[in-house]
Order: C-alpha cells, then structure tokens, then sequence
DNA sequence: TCTGGGGTCCTAGGACCC
DNA sequence: TCTGGGGTCCTAGGACCC
C-alpha cells in the first residue's frame, strides 16, 4: 500500500528561533529581515556559520562556512550565538503539535520531522494535512516551516527543500521528471561534496542524467552508495518513517582547544574531562559500551581515531578513561600540536540485557566501588549541577577553554 | 581571527579460524 | 613444488547528514 509521508522543515531554524527569543525579550530588530547569521565563536576557534538569515544568504553565504569568510561577503553582518537551550524547547514545542496528527513521527533532527500519515488522513487529503500543519506552526509558534508532500521518505524530504520560506510543495511520481530531474545532482541527499564532482566528470550533472544513468555501472564505481543513489534519483525508498525511539549506537564529545596543546599530561587532563562527560551520559542511557575511541585533531587539521575493545562492555568513568588513556598514549607522538580532542564510546547494549551471574564473575570488588562511586557523583551532578561536580577537581575542561564571555 | 560537534553507515585490510 | 576460500572480528578511515 502507497505510503502517505510529510516531512516538515524549519525554515534557518535556529536564526530564527533566535529571533522569536529576542523578540521576547524587547528586541526592536528581528534578525530575519538583517543580514544575520547564528555563529561559533572566533575566540574559541569555532568561528563557524551555523544558520544565516535571508539576506545573508543573497550575500552568498553559506551554513558551515567561516564567519571570517561571511564577514568579507557581508560587511554588515550581525553575528550572534546559538542557544541549544532554547532550541531545544521550540523543537518540542513542533514535535508536539506535530503529535496531533499522527503517531508515526520520526524526528529526524532538531528542526525536521517525518510523518507517516498513512492512516491518519481521515477525511482530508494528505496536501491538506500539510497546508494546515504549515499554517498552524506559522500562527501557534510564530516560526515558520517548509512542508514536502509525498509518497516516500526521500520524495518528502526532496521536496520540502524546493522554493523556501514557509511553502507547502508536494512532490508525486509523476512530478519527478518536471519538478526533480532538472536539479543539480548536488541537490540530491546523500550526495555531498567527494561523489559530486566524480559524477561530474562522469557527464552526470542533473538528477535525471543520474536517474538515466546505468545502475550496474554506477554499483561497480560506488558500491552499495551507487545503488542507493540510482534509486534516490529514480525516487525510489522503501524505508519506514522511524517512531519508536532508538537507543543509541554510541555517544561522544569532542572539544576544540582554545590554543594547541602539545604535551600528553596535558591531554590527559582533557581526556579525563571528556571521559567523565561522556559515560555521564552513557549511564544516563542505561547503557554499557564495548569500544573506546579517541579523536585526536592536528593543528593542521589531520584527524586520526584509534578505537579499543573492552575486556567486557561497562559504564564506569575510570575504566573507560583507563583504555582511553591506554588509546592515547599508542597514538599520541609527544609534542604534536593538538587542536581537537575527542573520546567515543561504541558498540553499546543496554545494561539489563547483561547477564548478571557472567557478568559478576569478573567483577572485583575495587571495580563495584568504582561503579559506587560513579553512581554517587551522578547523583550529585543531578542535583548541583554538572560543572560543580567534577571528579578531577581542577581538570575540569573549563581550564582549557575560555569561559563564555 | 580559518576551518563545530554530534551522529550513522560503509569499506577495506589483516588476523584468525575452519 | 604448489598453494583454497569462506566467514567473522577488529581496527582505521571516509562519506554523509543536520
């Protein structure tokens, strides 16, 4: 049975969720009708473009470039902070006027849902479910949002990035050929920056020539990806609107260093930091991981990761940081500048699932204190606050990175 | 003042086993 | 002298997404 799907986009959501914020808070300005961008911090070397307002888009700026970079296409530009927080609560806030239309909702990232309406139409038609959805955000939130139309997955999201802002654009089979094929292949998803310019050399420079183009060939070159991408150009996608929550596969944190750090005490104080940040959450999962991994990120930009099996899958901060440490001390070569440090725990299951006779049987009492010890600095974190508590006292990562101004 | 951070999935080579 | 192949696990790195 043909599948009825909505995806809903915000339009630059976080500017303007940043907007509504500051509108709230006595802002005569609404940074949508400015040449504005959300943007990292230069000082804290994450000088990046997180979302721009449509004027800063006719400068020719783009997400994830440096603002350095916008600065010299925009003169004028406002540059202000993001605010996860506050991002967060107006993603719920979609997600829950979402809900009254079906059960089956993906959400797909912070500001992109997927909804499976297939039978939750009732009455109306799937495009009527859209056009009101976009007018209810627009009046109820006071943000708006792109909503594509379709039979699948892949047609919906495709067709929700057409004409931009606050549009409702259906995307058919039969519209394929007119309203999908003359894009550039680059428009297509899951097609990015390295398989662009290959398929341009290839003479494939529009979604169509992709989609006309033979699929053996396309699987010899690229692998399961060429399939993929054949069928994405062919608007072809089975896949199921995902509404059960996932648990996750892994779960890291990573941190850019305020100046490059070159000696491996050092390092190790930061690895410790992340560690505890890291399994903090991993326990708040109910989850145990298999594999360690570190990130370590050159001053010029080489990344490298070494990743380590664990003796037995765990939660616990100090064995973790043990075998990371273990990781950087192969993989780090003394007085290597270092601008990026990350750790990564992988292969995760969920804590219940282990069998706790096996378990036990290698378990020691040193490690169930460790786990004593875990639980109570959790609980204190929950309580106080996560910065206060910090198992290394003066390691705290607030030692390397410079306070927000 | 150059270049974030959090993810998922895939590939490929080597080790190891049968 | 010649000389398997299939499967799984582990690890490093790449590509892509928002």
């Amino acid at each position: 049975m043909e599948k009825q799907i909505l995806h809903v986009d915000v339009n630059n959501a976080f500017l303007s969720w940043t907007a509504i914020d500051m509108l709230k808070k006595g802002s005569k300005i609404d940074i949508r009708d400015i040449p504005a961008v959300i943007g990292g911090d230069e000082s804290k070397r994450s000088g990046i473009v997180l979302a721009k307002s449509p004027k800063a888009k006719e400068c020719g700026i783009v997400t994830a470039e440096t603002i350095y970079q916008a600065k010299l296409k925009c003169p004028g530009l406002q540059i202000f902070p993001s605010n996860y927080t506050i991002y967060r609560e107006n993603s719920n806030k979609l997600f829950k006027l979402l809900s009254e239309y079906t059960d089956k909702i993906e959400r797909f990232s912070i500001d992109e849902c997927f909804l499976d309406m297939t039978h939750y139409l009732m009455n109306s038609t799937l495009l009527e479910k859209g056009i009101e959805i976009n007018r209810r955000v627009k009046n109820e939130l006071g943000f708006t949002v792109n909503v594509g139309v379709a039979h699948n997955k892949l047609l919906a999201k495709m067709a929700s990035d057409f004409q931009k802002p606050d549009k409702v654009h259906t995307l058919w089979e039969e519209e394929i050929p007119t309203k999908m094929w003359p894009l550039p292949v680059s428009e297509l998803f899951m097609l990015g920056k390295k398989t662009v310019p290959k398929l341009y050399h290839m003479q494939i420079k529009t979604i169509g020539d992709l989609a006309k183009s033979d699929k053996t060939m396309l699987s010899k070159k690229f692998g399961k990806h060429g399939i993929m991408m054949w069928e994405y150009a062919n608007g072809i996608d089975n896949s199921e609107v995902k509404f059960q929550k996932e648990k996750p596969k892994g779960i890291g944190n990573s941190v850019t260093l305020p100046q490059d750090v070159r000696n491996i005490e050092q390092l190790e104080e930061i690895l410790l930091a992340i560690t505890e940040q890291v399994t903090y959450r991993l326990r708040k999962e109910k989850m145990i991981a298999n594999v360690v991994n570190v990130q370590l990120r050159t001053k010029d930009f080489i990344d490298k990761t070494h990743q380590r099996k664990l003796r037995y899958a765990t939660a616990n901060t100090k064995e973790i940081y043990n075998k990371a440490k273990e990781i950087l001390r192969e993989m780090y070569k003394n007085g290597t500048p270092i601008r990026l440090v990350g750790v990564r725990v992988d292969n995760l299951e969920e804590k219940e699932h282990k069998q706790i006779s096996l378990f036990d049987e290698i378990k020691d009492e040193k490690q169930e204190k460790q786990e004593k010890l875990d639980e109570t600095l959790d609980m204190l974190k929950e309580k106080y606050g996560y910065q206060t508590i910090t198992r290394a006292g003066k390691m705290n990562l607030d030692n390397y990175i410079k306070p927000k101004k």
